[in-house]
DNA sequence: CAGCTAATGATATGATATATCATTTGTATT
DNA sequence: AATACAAATGATATATCATATCATTAGCTG
């Protein structure tokens, strides 16, 4: 069973589990992006699933399955990019932290990685004493990957 | 002299010392930021200059406008939000820091912070563990202001 | 005032996203 | 199986954010 089945398996295990149901559209999307191994648009998303996985889906479709598979968790929307990344945590059991998503400038390739306590909780304070609620902790930052980096300064 | 007055003054003058200029079109669209008090769309500060300002103006131009002061950052796009604040710190002759911005995603009023030196290294750390380069290390969240807050709650 | 450059205006178009109504599919009940 | 209901998807229109390009105007320099 390949990774990315792996995965679909997994998701479909945890939507049953909220009383949601993985339809084959959404698992679709969901594939695509788990698959793409970068962030796409909805539209980029809805060409690879036409392309790649022989699943023509009108982009307003794959707009509403993206709500869907965010509402569940197995979908990251990052707004710095606009674009979408498959969770990358969807076979992990625990719950996790709050993500810091690492965004390549360059390819759009995402890296989410885990935010220590300490630094969230100084972010929180910062936040507070401006007096303002946080509603999302979800980071996000331009970066630029390795490989590209590379690429550029060769 | 007003406030908003006196923070045009130091840009003009910020500008000639770069030598860049701060035409009457700039200064329009600058005004119309410092006056609004919430992060704008280029469309929504066309229409404010055109509606507050009396300076009709194309919003291809109020891009543009940004775009030049941005480069001399007079100006802050917020990706998160898909709008523009002033900066907050036109009139400090000191060079600040690294800003986090806190965009309330009710009425996109916006605090620019500072983050402490010692956030921000970690933050860094965070993403050179990942192989990453920090393109921007600007900061964006998603908020409620206080008084958002309240008019929810009560 | 001729010639150059920077700034602005105007038009077209692309990219991202939401709203709404119609249709289909799935499920529960009889 | 037939009905009724709800959930999911399809289709269409349109809003919103943004860029590209060429034309025009304004300001500066010799």
């Amino acid at each position: 069973m390949s990774s990315v089945k792996k995965t679909l398996a997994h998701a479909q295990a945890q939507c049953l589990e909220s009383g949601s149901k993985l339809t084959e559209k959404r698992k679709v999307v969901l594939q695509g992006l788990l698959q793409s191994k970068q962030a796409l648009s909805a539209y980029e998303l809805a060409d690879y699933c036409r392309d790649e996985l022989g699943e023509s889906m009108p982009p307003m479709s794959v707009y509403r399955i993206l709500e869907f598979l965010e509402g569940v968790q197995l979908v990251h929307k990052l707004k710095l990019a606009n674009r979408f990344v498959a969770c990358d945590h969807i076979t992990c059991d625990h719950k996790h932290g709050v993500p810091q998503f690492l965004i390549c400038q360059e390819c759009n390739r995402v890296s989410e990685i885990g935010l220590k306590e300490s630094t969230l909780r100084a972010l929180r304070q910062n936040v507070e004493n401006a007096g303002y609620k946080l509603v999302s902790p979800q980071l996000e930052m331009d970066c630029v990957c390795a490989d590209c980096a590379n690429d550029s300064s060769g």
